[in-house]
This record gives structure tokens, C-alpha cells and sequence, in this order.
RNA sequence: CGGGGCGUGGCGCAGUUGGGAGCGCGCAGCGUUCGGGACGCUGAGGUCGCCGGUUCAAGCCCGGCCGCCCCGACCA
């Protein structure tokens, strides 16, 4: 009780600062499987079933749209790294390099991949010939280092797992098709998936990926009202194709260079989870992506033990049966309050309560932790109204975040009326933007908010819309918003 | 790399004018408990970040170094 009076004080004073509060309650309290070293994530077990869970869902989707897994070297040799400009020059500050190997000098550095679109077009250029090679719909999932000034648990580590997809096209008009393709796949799973509402969009010049001709994402919001970019797809163009001379004999008997994409989500993903569903008491999990989706909780005294025990028992194995990722916490060192503790802090959907009065009356307590409400479910009916349940808590969760999201995007007319939204309330702002860099660094310095990216729905500029610093007809209608 | 802060049992911290290394949580044992983070008793666990200096005496004062966190610039 005191512990949990010390945690509750320790909230009130910081919620002076939201974000940072927001941080450290829910992030780091949930995190307590989590570890950071040097930037670094140390995912423990429990951490690790999210994330391979997320990975399920995702590639799943790759594989369904014709995508296969491969895997690439860890190490991108100094002179294939620097082959593209833009993409060098984009890199090269958060670059680390092998230099050394027992002592010795290597002839060529080594860097430790912050990408793989090097690597993998240096793979790409020997294996593509004929336009009957084409497309090479590849994906590879794997970790890349990027040695970031700052970082931030989750939400930007100096090492991160994430996926990348690196395709190569016959045409322009395919590659393009396939950058869409695959940003509706994010969207679609982050939705269902993940519960997380996102906005897909194109980014600005200033913000796009390093050699990418065009890059889009999603934007999700998270609960204390920064924005988080969930994922990227890129058109490359034949930007990597020309700097690599990956070419193809065409149809027509002519040498072309292919067209190309590449597409990412990372680890990243489990932070914004966290961030967009948690709350104080720890995690919420979308039942879909939950390593436990319903935890059963035994409770009796000693004269009841064997009883109840035994019928919790009986109850994970039904619930087994059904597909559902049950787990029974028959521990007997601990009591139940601290199992409902334990369990919410890492975000089980949904508990089930059973004790002798339970038995006695043929039904068993169940207990929502996206809002703690409990009902009696019926003993004989428990395994078959689960997954109705679980998809209810879904659709809840994905409701309660997309309505979040509808009230805090508001709309600003002029510099001031975005730095007041911004700084009063966060969240996603629409404003009029003439599409200049100008307008952006002015924002940004105003405001700290950044130009999030221009909608693909909702983007185009409405009838009289201005810039909201120039005051120049506006281009487009961005979405902007304070961000990770 | 600039600005600020912090290094004391596993975790979170206190430590007054320099003289006993402490508290809470956790951990181990025993007992009572068990429908929302139990309680009692007993106990284990620390070269006070590192190096040097001042002093009869340093967790505390001085110098240097190392590490971490936060705010900026950079970014998935």
C-alpha cells in the first residue's frame, strides 16, 4: 500500500511535464522486462513475444502480397556504402565502422549497416538480367545500428530489430504501385493488428529517406499527444539502380535500369504501443499481438485450494484448445491482488477470475483491462464466448484510440494558432502549406512541431486555404504535430 | 559537441558542522494469511563510480578522470 502511495505522489509531481511523465509511468513502469544499455535494447523474453507477435502479423501480410524473406551481411563495405550520394550523406553521422580486426588494420573499413540498401543492391546488380527476373519482391528481417545523439527506450535506440523490404521493378509505374501497396499493408496492419490508428501521407523534401525520390508513412498519436512515425515506404527511383548499375535487357532488347522501393517497421513499434494504449497501471495489449490474451487467477483459501486449482486448470486447458494463448498463474507464493497487479502492469486483455463461490455457481469472473470492467461469464460457455471477447477488446481498444485521435487533430490558420494548439494541447494540427522549406524551418523553429507528412486523404488544399506563414495560397494541407 | 543534474546493498533513495553506512522496496527462513499490490519475527546482502590529495580521521572537503540521465542540434 505504501509502494503504491509513493507511485501515485510520484505521478502528481510530474505531471507538470506530460510527455515526461507519460515516459516514465507508463514506458518505463511497463518496461520493467526491458532493459537500456548504451542506447541499446535488451528485449527479455516477455518483451521479445510482443515483438515476434508483431513480426507474425506483418509478414504474414509480405508473404500474402508475394514477398520472401532473405538474409544480408551485417557489414556494408566502406566503398558500397558511399556508391550513392544522397544516401551517404544521410548516413554517414550515425555510422559505426569496423576498423580494426585483432589489431590489424583492415584495407577497407567496415560499417555496421544503418540500412541495407547497399548491401542488398550490390546483391541485386548480380542476380537481375533479364526483365523475366523482375519484380524481386525481397524482404529481410534483421537489426541495423544507427548511433543516434540521443536515444530514447523504444522509441529510438542505438540498435533496433526492424524488417526491410527492398523490391526492384520492370517500370516506374510498378515500383510506384508497389510504394502504395505496401504503405496500405502498414496502415492495414497497424490498424488491425495493433489497434493504432494511422495517417498515411507523403513526407517533405527536408524529412524524406536518404536517396528516396519520394517517401511516405504512417502517422500514429500517441496518448500524451506526440506524434510517432510507425513505419516508411520509399520510391527510389533509379537512384540505387544507377549508382549500383542494376540493369535488365528488356522486352524491346534495350538495357534499363530497374525501378526501385523499400519499405520498414522496427522495433520502434513496440514503444508506440505501449505509449498509445497504456496507462497508468502499465500496458494494454491488443489481444491479437498479446503473448497471453487471458490469464487465469485461482483464488482460494486453504480448505478450497485442490478444488479451484483444479478447475483452473481445467479452464487453460479448454481454453487451450480453443486456439486462445491462455496462461494459469498457479502460484501459490503470491496472492491474487498481486497477480491483478502484476498482470494489468503487462497488459493482458483479459483475466479470469475463479474461486469456490465461482464453482459453486457455475460461472467465472471476467475482467476487461482496457477499463477493469468485470462480468460473470458463464463456466460451460468460457471457451466458446472467448474469441468474440478478445475481438471486442480489439475493436474497443482500436475505437478508444481512434477517438483520442479524432478529438485531439484540430485545425490552425496562422503560425499563432498552431503554437498555441501545440503548446497547450499537442496533438495533430491541419494547416495550409505553400510547400516551401522556408514555411517548414519557420514552423518547426516557432513551434518545435514538424511538417508530419501531407495526407494521401485530406491533403489537398481546400478552397481560399493559405500558408500559415507566408500567407501564400496553399499547396498543400499538411498535417503537423509535435513528434518522436 | 554545448547547457543542467546525478553516481551510496538488486531497485529507489537519506546521509546535517568531517568521527557509528542507514531507510523503503525486493530477496532468504519460519509462522499466520489468501475475492485488488498481506502481516509478524529472524536473516543475508555495500572496498559509498575510479584515482590522487588535505586530515589523527573522508560517503561528506579539494583536484583529476570515468559513467549515466535530462534539455538542445540529428534521427525509425
Amino acid at each position: 500500500m505504501e509502494k503504491k502511495k509513493e507511485f501515485e505522489q510520484g505521478i502528481t509531481s510530474q505531471k507538470e511535464d506530460f510527455s515526461q511523465w507519460y515516459i516514465d509511468t507508463v514506458l518505463k513502469t511497463a518496461m520493467a522486462d526491458y532493459s537500456c544499455v548504451r542506447g541499446c535494447m535488451n528485449i527479455r523474453p516477455y518483451g521479445y513475444a510482443v515483438w515476434e507477435n508483431i513480426q507474425a502479423e506483418f509478414d504474414r501480410r509480405f508473404k500474402e502480397t508475394g514477398h520472401e524473406n532473405a538474409y544480408f551481411p551485417l557489414f556494408v563495405p566502406e566503398s558500397l556504402l558511399m556508391k550513392e550520394a544522397e544516401h551517404v550523406e544521410g548516413f554517414a553521422p550515425e555510422v559505426p565502422w569496423v576498423t580494426h580486426v585483432g589489431g590489424e588494420a583492415l584495407t577497407e573499413r567496415l560499417a555496421i549497416r544503418p540500412t541495407s540498401e547497399t548491401v542488398i543492391c550490390a546483391a541485386y546488380k548480380e542476380w537481375i538480367q533479364s526483365y523475366r527476373d523482375l519484380p524481386v519482391l525481397i524482404n529481410q528481417w534483421a537489426n541495423v545500428v544507427r548511433w543516434e545523439k540521443r536515444t530514447r527506450l523504444f522509441l529510438r535506440t542505438s540498435e533496433f530489430l526492424w524488417q526491410e523490404g527492398h523490391t526492384c521493378h520492370r517500370t516506374e509505374a510498378e515500383a510506384r504501385e508497389e510504394t502504395m501497396k505496401m504503405l496500405e499493408v502498414y496502415r492495414e496492419c497497424c490498424e488491425t493488428a495493433l489497434a493504432m490508428p494511422v495517417v498515411k501521407g507523403r513526407k517533405s523534401e527536408s524529412e524524406k529517406f536518404a536517396g528516396a525520390v519520394e517517401t511516405y508513412s504512417i502517422e500514429g498519436l500517441l496518448a500524451d499527444g506526440n506524434a510517432i512515425q510507425n513505419g516508411t515506404s520509399h520510391f527510389l527511383g533509379q537512384n540505387f539502380s544507377k549508382a549500383f548499375d542494376i540493369k535488365f535487357l528488356d522486352e524491346d532488347n534495350t538495357e534499363k535500369h530497374v525501378w526501385q522501393t523499400s519499405w520498414g517497421v522496427s522495433t520502434r513499434l513496440v514503444g508506440a504501443l505501449i505509449m498509445r494504449h497504456g496507462d497508468d497501471s502499465g500496458l494494454i495489449l491488443p489481444p491479437r499481438i498479446a503473448p497471453i490474451q487471458a490469464v487465469i487467477v485461482p483464488v482460494y483459501k486453504e480448505a478450497t485450494k485442490g478444488l479451484v486449482l483444479e478447475e483452473a486448470a481445467k479452464i487453460h486447458a479448454e481454453l487451450r484448445g480453443a486456439g486462445i494463448r491462455a496462461k494459469c498463474d498457479d502460484r501459490e507464493t503470491v496472492r491474487p491482488g498481486f497477480k491483478y497487479n502484476e498482470w494489468e502492469m503487462k497488459g493482458v486483455p483479459l483475466r479470469i477470475e475463479i474461486g469456490p463461490r465461482d464453482i459453486e455457481k457455475g460461472h467465472v469472473v471476467v475482467a476487461r483491462r482496457i477499463d477493469r470492467e468485470k462480468t460473470f461469464v458463464q463456466r460451460a460457455e468460457l471457451a466458446k464466448s472467448m474469441p468474440a471477447m478478445l475481438e471486442t477488446f480489439q475493436a474497443d481498444l482500436f475505437e478508444r484510440a481512434r477517438a483520442d485521435m479524432s478529438e485531439n487533430t484540430r485545425e490552425a490558420s496562422t503560425l499563432d494558432e498552431l503554437a498555441e494548439i501545440i503548446s497547450t494541447q499537442r496533438g495533430f494540427v491541419w494547416a495550409g502549406w505553400d510547400g516551401s522549406p522556408e514555411t517548414e524551418a519557420e514552423v518547426k523553429e516557432k513551434t518545435k512541431a514538424t511538417i508530419r507528412n501531407i495526407p494521401l486523404e485530406g491533403g489537398e488544399p481546400t478552397q481560399g486555404l493559405k500558408d500559415l506563414v507566408s500567407g501564400k495560397p496553399a499547396k498543400h494541407r499538411a498535417l503537423l504535430a509535435r513528434a518522436y
